[in-house]
DNA sequence: TCTGGGGTCCTAGGACCC
DNA sequence: TCTGGGGTCCTAGGACCC
């Protein structure tokens, strides 16, 4: 790994995202609050914020807040256009990105100083660029670390730039709120302040031992390494998603076990054909249930096979129904979300048979088995894991 | 403040195997 | 016969993120 001394990791954050795509596709909604969403904001742009409409928050607040803001129906597909168009400026610029969710990234500029320039440089370009090319602002933060470059996106929004030097990171780090640490949220930053900590520095001062036996193992490690002004992570290139679900809000009710099962068909349908188009199958399926008085509870089921079918994840996700039954009556459900996880390369089959290593009719019987369950033309190659190592046979040329 | 839709990671207990 | 420890998998719930 390339470690090295100066701020070169770029966090990209595009400003309030959804609104700033409907701001950019009609001028009239320019300089204007925006609420993207309905019963609930989905996106508030700068001119709704400063009036205290925030994400998440419910519609009526909102206009109550706001009462000239301009609420539009999100446009999902157009969002996603928008964010692949900028995903290929980040590509343009260093193969090193890491995508975080729809509007966020990581990028790693540190191999680039003799042929782009300084990481400051192709930041400005950077935020030119997906001006240009996409007309979006996007503010980007640049430091040594993830956790330090995110940190500045977040101080220098909306529409900037921020550098955190290397010299000058406790400053900059110390004196921040502990609701900035990547993991605070509400229930972990109130247990901080019961202990008369609101500051990062404060929890820089406190021994590890403390903060996990106050907030767990891994969170307790965690925050003592960021507010120790430690994050080694790496940009990694290619995470892939390990699941994929759907869910739908269905009000109060009453409704009736047809009418869940409708919606159910729908979800399975939805997430299946999504599996099938990434080319991915899963294992586990996941039913989550939310309760007319907020409760939730989730059910899953794994299967002895991963699949991407219609029919086996719908048949999985009856049977979690089924089980759920007695909650469902007493409390009455107002949200249904399905999710298929411990998702893989549907390209990839791994089959766990018995083979010894140097035992060439095993090898023999285990392709045999391959075939007579996924057949011949379905499969390009197979890898054999040994005891110790992998083993690597071509079933037909490629 | 009565609340969407998409995800990630961690914890803890029980079953099961060696 | 009784007992122990370690490891993996599965399930359920919770916190958090955008």
């Amino acid at each position: 790994m390339f470690v090295s001394g100066e701020a070169s990791i770029l966090h990209a954050d595009l400003d309030a995202f959804y609104a700033s795509v409907e701001q950019r596709d009609d001028p009239r909604l320019r300089g204007r609050p925006v609420i993207v969403g309905g019963g609930v904001v989905l996106a508030a742009s700068y001119e709704a914020k400063a009036c205290g409409v925030a994400t998440a928050m419910g519609g009526r607040q909102a206009l109550a807040l706001c009462p000239h803001a301009v609420v539009v129906p999100p446009r999902m597909s157009v969002y996603s256009a928008a964010s692949k168009a900028v995903f290929e400026v980040f590509r343009d610029t260093t193969p090193l990105v890491e995508g975080i969710s729809i509007d966020e990234a990581f990028l790693d500029v540190g191999g680039l100083r003799r042929i782009a320039g300084p990481p400051v440089d192709i930041a400005v370009r950077l935020r030119r660029e997906v001006r240009e090319r996409v007309g979006l602002p996007i503010t980007v933060g640049v430091a040594r670390t993830k956790f330090l470059a995110k940190v500045a996106s977040g101080v220098a929004k909306p529409d900037g730039l921020l550098v955190v030097p290397p010299d000058g990171e406790l400053a900059f780090l110390h004196p921040l709120a502990v609701e900035r640490l990547w993991g605070v949220g509400r229930v972990t930053a109130a247990k901080l302040h019961e202990y008369g900590i609101s500051s990062v520095g404060e929890v820089a001062a406190l021994p590890e031992s403390v903060l996990v036996s106050t907030l767990g193992r891994a969170l307790g490690r965690h925050l003592h390494a960021l507010a120790q002004n430690r994050d080694p992570r790496p940009v990694v290139v290619g995470r892939r998603r390990g699941s994929i679900g759907s869910q739908r809000a269905i009000g109060r009710g009453p409704h009736t076990p047809e009418g869940l099962d409708a919606v159910v068909v729908g979800l399975a349908d939805r997430v299946t054909n999504r599996m099938r188009k990434a080319h991915r199958v899963g294992r586990t399926v996941v039913l989550r249930l939310r309760f007319a008085d907020f409760s939730r509870i989730s059910r899953s089921h794994t299967l002895p096979e991963p699949t991407s079918g219609t029919a086996e994840v719908l048949a999985a996700v009856r049977a979690l129904v089924a089980r759920a039954q007695p909650l469902i009556r007493e409390r009455g459900c107002t949200l249904i979300g399905i999710a298929v996880a411990d998702l893989r390369d549907d390209a990839t089959v791994q089959l766990e048979l018995p083979f010894d290593e140097g035992d060439a009719d095993a090898l023999d019987t285990t392709l045999d088995e391959v075939h007579r369950r996924f057949g011949h033309s379905a499969v390009t190659r197979a890898v054999l894991l040994g005891r110790d190592r992998g083993l690597e046979v071509p079933l037909l040329p490629d």
